[in-house]
DNA sequence: TGACATAAGTTGAAGCATCAAGTAATGTGG
DNA sequence: CCACATTACTTGATGCTTCAACTTATGTCA
């Protein structure tokens, strides 16, 4: 096994079971968070993101880098961000070229309020149908393939501190 | 642990895991076939159901079901294939209100050169970076997430095809 | 049979993502 | 210190996806 281009069948059969998952399952998340929120999961991630930061603002370059999107792609996004009044732009006092991301007070409420049913979402739809093995099981293998997707670990999840929870109220929102 | 809705650290690990695999590899692998084939994944798998079948064909809603789209989505998308000259679409003799989507001998052709590419990606962005065992734990976890997803199991990754008998295999995934 | 519900598909508009191009600020080599 | 590359970001066009209608055909049941 393990020759050529072609996938064997335990492959095969993981490989379309995987790409259900890819498909269904951002989509279900997609489907809570717009319709208890109105937000994408991609805009509800950039949010929390800067919720999760000590005074709520990031350089455009290094959310990009958080989230895992390009550059492009976070502008437009927090654009509509703005026009919401959850988000806004300043020009760094640092550096000429970089913009910062500050979340308002009322995108921090928005996110407070929005972290709960979709924390509940993902736990649904996932670690209720895992015990502890497949929880690990899952860490450890989607850890191999982030190795493969971003080899430099550049864009890998969860840039920002891990360790201590900021408030009590405000438990990391991503789920 | 296992309370509320929040998640654990463990938890709160692999998912944020998960989540970037599920921005990033999507985007890596439409990235391969937008560069060497002009496709899609959604375009170029909804070729591949096809050809998959003994004649070649399958009415809209069940080609819906095996791409797990909605019908809309694969309304626009067999559009845009048939001005390719990839697909025809005829009504069904058998009832009228079916649509059947035929893939032609240029599409099936297209299929054909396309797919090594595909697969050899898939095999570099997953399976290499898994050992056996990383395989099963992938095809365990799927199917148990799967199972959440679409608990009646109408849309389940591969109906078609490949392995026959109906899997006992939605347990909680250990591994 | 006739009335109504449901199923199968299509369509157009609106939103979001991607891509290519553009601007402006900042390093860097000669 | 001046050209040139690079970095950080924005913008507009294009294309794909979703959503809400809409059409047409088929079941259902009185």
């Amino acid at each position: 096994m393990h020759e050529g281009p072609w996938l064997d069948d335990d492959e095969q059969r993981a490989w379309r079971r995987t790409a259900a998952v890819m498909t269904l399952l951002p989509a279900a998340l997609d489907a809570q968070l717009q319709r208890d929120a109105g937000l994408t999961q991609f805009s509800y991630l950039t949010l929390a993101m800067l919720s999760e930061t000590p005074d709520r603002t990031l350089p455009m370059s290094a959310l990009a880098a958080t989230v895992n999107s390009s550059l492009s792609r976070l502008s437009h996004v927090v654009a509509r961000l703005e026009q919401q009044g959850w988000v806004t732009r300043e020009p760094s006092p640092e550096s000429g070229r970089v913009t910062v991301a500050r979340l308002t007070d009322a995108g921090l409420e928005k996110v407070r309020e929005t972290a709960p049913g979709h924390a509940a979402e993902v736990r649904r739809l996932i670690f209720d149908a895992l015990d502890d093995d497949g929880v690990s099981s899952l860490a450890c293998v989607t850890a191999a393939i982030l190795g493969r997707l971003d080899p430099a670990g550049g864009m890998r999840a969860n840039p920002l501190s891990r360790e201590a929870p900021p408030e009590p109220d405000a438990r990391p929102a991503t789920g």
